[in-house]
DNA sequence: CAGATGTTGTCCATGGTCTGTCAAGTTCCT
DNA sequence: AGGAACTTGACAGACCATGGACAACATCTG
């Protein structure tokens, strides 16, 4: 199980060669197996343990403190959130409203609500998208789904504008109502140090100019799904273009993005975080 | 659990190393446990009371006070929540996502979530649209309380099927997006000993008949605040009616409910929940 | 009203601690 | 040979502690 060179555990997770020695001989962070050459040789669970570190950090804790912590048991490999993400979605198969929700707990104790999203609800929801087109899944299915897990996720939306980062604004434009991307989008730009604002589903434009005007924020993101929703209000937005730098993302072109004064957000949230981070 | 130090707290609160310090040596407002190094380290709890002496101070107490009242014993309990309603009212005006959660999570403290939403919630939302209509809010102002309301009082609504007593189903008609009152049923009648199931807004009528087969409630609940949703679904409703008692609330009346093989609510949530419970 | 007194947020000097990075010299593998 | 890894030791810059000082403001006093 212990296969990794030092130079690949850094390449996997960002943090330099010598900083993982540091962090082994200050804080007993990892004990890698050695080679017989005295080479040290990582498991994939270490990787997992320093990715915890690094969370750990981002939320401000002092190093000796998050390799305290991060020492403890490593996350739950994926066997185990495969089974809670079973069980949700069982759950809500059957309208159980407390299995549904003691699964989602289980989830959020093991993972962030980063992973959770990423890897357990947003694929959850695609899936039942699917299978509601093939006719697999009912109506009452999705809808009982998103309804519940739209409270949930809601849930990890707070305290975002908290700290000393950028502001950013996010909203879903006028009448788009698929907020869990732009929520995962706003989860994933918290951890870059943002402050975020989140206005939610269906934002009139008017409301979205307020808010700028209000916070002066050094970026905007609006999401549709279906761009008809941002050309109808094209001339606001573009007068948003205007006041703060705008991004948009969802159902969306360079054309579009040009014509509202925007700039073009695409593959998934972490990615596109990942680009307005770096833009301010 | 004392793990932060002084920056990071200052980070987390806006509150200067500098004055945290000043606050602890002057009033002893933070007893923060101390590293080998001297180094202080705080804790989550303490975080919360530097945000709640930030409370006091906005509201114009002297420090001094500010620093007795948000360290020693709790004040009575009405004036104490007309503050956090007041403070909730002035976040959510502000935008103040962080301050508008924490004086959310104190009423739902010291008060049940039926009281919060009764006395405090949908009071100030009633109050926040009759100052819309009059244009003394704006609709970003609306927006983000509602948006931000809506996800706190969502996650009101969990667990409510476990137990033993008789099951009801809940939703907001076709179209309607008005969840709150029906939330604060769903509170109430779960204080009378039901099992709920909690299908949210905007639920299709063919949702609603599934999840009525597969779970054969004693009761099934449809809010609307516009008939015209009511009248739309008319014949899949009065389905539904056949298959299990059926009650309307919102905009409707005796007529109405009689075409869809219902029983009329009016009233608060509250009653409403009484006249459903003693129906079984 | 002038002056004295108290309150409160901020600033500073000095000195210790923490932590990421770097360097030097060596060994291992292909 | 050259790239990657090993160990040890060092270092700069960020972070923190203490204690005192201070300016701005409010409140009280003669």
């Amino acid at each position: 199980m212990h296969t990794l060179r030092i130079g690949e555990v850094a390449r996997r997770t960002g943090v330099s060669t010598d900083l993982l020695r540091a962090w082994e001989r200050r804080y007993g962070l990892l004990q890698p197996d050695r080679a017989e050459a005295g080479y040290r040789l990582y498991s994939e669970a270490d990787v997992a343990r320093v990715a915890r570190m690094q969370e750990l950090l981002r939320d401000g804790l002092a190093a000796a403190e998050a390799a305290r912590q991060a020492g403890g048991e490593p996350e739950p490999a994926a066997p185990r959130r495969d089974a809670d993400v079973r069980r949700l979605a069982e759950a809500l198969a059957r309208f159980d409203d407390t299995a549904a929700h003691e699964a989602f707990d289980r989830l959020l104790a093991d993972f962030t609500g980063l992973a959770v999203l990423e890897q357990a609800v947003l694929p959850l929801l695609r899936e039942l998208g699917e299978r509601w087109e093939r006719g697999e899944a009912s109506v009452a299915e999705e809808h009982f789904a998103s309804n519940l897990i739209r409270g949930r996720v809601l849930g990890l939306a707070r305290g975002w504008d908290r700290g000393g980062g950028p502001r950013a604004v996010l909203a879903c434009a006028s009448g788009e109502r698929h907020e869990l991307g732009l929520i995962a989008f706003g989860i994933a730009l918290r951890a870059h140090g943002w402050r975020v604002t989140y206005l939610g589903a269906d934002t009139p434009p008017e409301t979205l100019a307020v808010a700028v005007a209000a916070i002066a924020p050094a970026a905007v993101i609006v999401v549709a799904l279906d761009r008809r929703r941002l050309e109808g209000d094209a001339e606001v937005l573009a007068d948003v273009g205007r006041a703060a730098p705008l991004w948009i993302a969802g159902d969306a072109d360079e054309a579009l993005a040009e014509r509202l004064g925007a700039r073009l957000l695409d593959g998934g949230p972490i990615e596109a975080a990942t680009t307005v981070a770096a833009s301010a």
